[in-house]
DNA sequence: GCCAACGTTGGC
DNA sequence: GCCAACGTTGGC
């Protein structure tokens, strides 16, 4: 898979899915996919802010707590199609790296330097930002 | 505009 | 399965 690119200018963002509802593997299968179904304005926001080939950490909640790997945007947000109506927008994403180590939200939990990550701080947001160097202590934790 | 009721999410 | 956190809805 390719590279990761840690160049700046780049945003960093971590997403959350449930497995059962859309997997990493499923993403892995399908090589991209619409990132869509968001219903939540602080979400839908950060949805907007999303630039091309900006990094994203993909998490998957419930049974599995842990950061599977990196996606990149593809496609900054369009309307959400799933959306009948309202303002919604949805953005694509293509899997960029599966991390050798998947990092749990336990490590998360008891790294220093993550304590401030909004995983922690706002465990129901399900599209935030994160810092450069989170993202960086992310990876290193991952081995990839 | 306030706030109680309700629904959803997600960790445990 | 429970419950805390939190966002949304609707009555007043």
């Amino acid at each position: 898979m390719a590279k990761i690119d840690k160049k700046t200018g780049v945003n960093y963002w971590l997403v959350k899915s449930d497995p059962e509802t859309y997997s990493w593997e499923m993403l892995l299968h399908d090589k991209y996919t619409e990132w869509d179904g968001v219903r939540n304005y602080q979400a839908r926001n950060n949805l907007k802010l999303m630039k091309k080939g900006d990094m994203v950490l993909f998490y998957h909640s419930q049974l599995e707590k842990a950061i599977m790997g990196v996606a990149k945007i593809s496609n900054e947000y369009f309307h959400d199609p799933t959306a009948n109506e309202g303002d919604w927008v949805a953005v694509e994403i293509k899997p960029l790296k599966t991390f050798k180590q998947q990092v749990s939200l336990e490590d998360i939990k008891k790294n220093n330097l993550l304590k401030a990550i909004g995983l922690l701080k706002q465990p129901r947001l399900s599209v935030m930002p994160i810092t450069k160097a989170e993202f960086d202590e992310i990876l290193r934790l991952s081995k990839s």
